[in-house]
DNA sequence: GATATTTATAAGGTTTGCCTTATAATACCT
DNA sequence: AGGTATTATAAGGCAAACCTTATAAATATC
């Protein structure tokens, strides 16, 4: 029970995770665009993965991660997120920064170094974009959530996580005050998929709907 | 001003830079023998290392590095070392293992994480193996010492810093209490590059003419 | 100065992960 | 059922860093 795969396959093997809810099948063109390679290099790799036991694929459904290939996503996003809690609450590198410096650090991260960097955090929970650490078997509670662009004006929300993250959807939430644990009220929402307009502390904010599907919260009350 | 070269560039920057004193010219085949690649491919390495501006080669002579390379070769030990520090002094691994972590995580550091880790530690100037940490414009400062090698019996010396690491070495140095800070008594040197006889804490060690390379120490008495 | 050793170069190969373009197979929709 | 869109495969290529084997050039040694 070693170590890393290369950082291609982890990124592989994340991305699928992270797309997925509840291990179902992701369409190879999806994890081709988040990862930014055509989906015939996708399809290649994918290959590959499965080969190694990592995925299957059903073809013209999807892939999904096999007991071997989830385990060890789980170990890379544990690592990632305790790095994100560490970058931030130590380091204090900016929220907004945290998830890329991650990135780069969890493929160089083994399972002793993770579970060392664990008990140094005091065995966190969440990162800070408010997204479950995984344990060390790989389990993953997740809270009952909603992403925003599901409800409807007149109501107030509790933001809970940013799911999935990206360096410049973190950069861009940052700057209109979305974050974990803010409160946010649903305005108005503009026709044609047109933007949410929200209230976080006081200050009016307009969020496009793609954005708004990042946005997870739970409901805490109503204008009504 | 931004991050890293890809890791092998990185490698061989710094191997470079361990390996020559002064900034002298580095024997392509030491580099070669170091970095456990052939000859032929240092050498094809080198070529494209040149055409980078980061080293120069004289043929027949050996390598050096420019000085875009010297510190950006700096800016890697650095970041090794700091991360050698808040690994053997936060998360509890254990000495003779930081290194290969840090070899690792060196790679995916760019200069503000680096900066960052430096004020989080409190500004460290040697790493657990007594080497010196360059600071952050690539100055280093180096004590006067002597390698273990050069010696005679009858002297006693501090135990000053371990160069270059490795994983192994380190590994074995730890086993025989070779480690920074602690007094070593060279007792007996065999005849025919034989071991080095020597005490540390009471307990009697041999090490090998090409480990005492390796250690550095300052001479603090001698028996006459 | 001749020989042995070290160093450099040339030629051809491998792997990994990506690319494009073109075509074939399947799925989705009306 | 037919047409469009999606997905898969085939073919050919590229760059980075390695490899081996063979030869040539420079240096070191006797």
């Amino acid at each position: 029970m070693h170590e890393s795969f290369n950082e291609s396959t982890e990124m592989y093997l994340k991305t699928i995770r992270e797309l997925s809810i509840d291990n179902d099948l992701i369409a190879i063109s999806a994890l081709a665009r988040r990862l930014e390679v055509s989906t015939v290099s996708a399809t290649e790799m994918v290959h590959r993965l499965e080969e190694h036991k990592l995925v299957e694929h059903t073809p013209y459904k999807g892939v999904q991660l096999t007991g071997i290939g989830c385990q060890h996503a789980a170990e890379i996003i544990r690592s990632h997120r305790l790095w994100e809690r560490f970058l931030a609450d130590h380091l204090n590198i900016p929220w907004a920064r945290v998830h890329e410096v991650a990135c780069r650090l969890e493929h160089a991260t083994d399972t002793k170094l993770t579970e060392a960097l664990d008990a140094f955090l005091g065995h966190p929970t969440r990162c800070p974009h408010g997204n479950p650490i995984p344990q060390a078997g790989g389990v993953l509670k997740t809270a009952v959530t909603t992403t925003l662009n599901t409800l409807k004006p007149g109501l107030t929300c509790e933001i809970i996580r940013i799911h999935p993250e990206s360096a410049l959807l973190l950069e861009y939430l940052a700057s209109h005050d979305v974050k974990p644990g803010n409160q946010l009220h649903i305005d108005e929402i503009a026709p044609f998929n047109g933007p949410i307009m929200v209230t976080i502390g006081e200050k009016p904010h307009a969020l496009g709907q793609e954005i708004a599907t990042h946005i997870f919260v739970t409901v805490i009350g109503s204008d009504a």
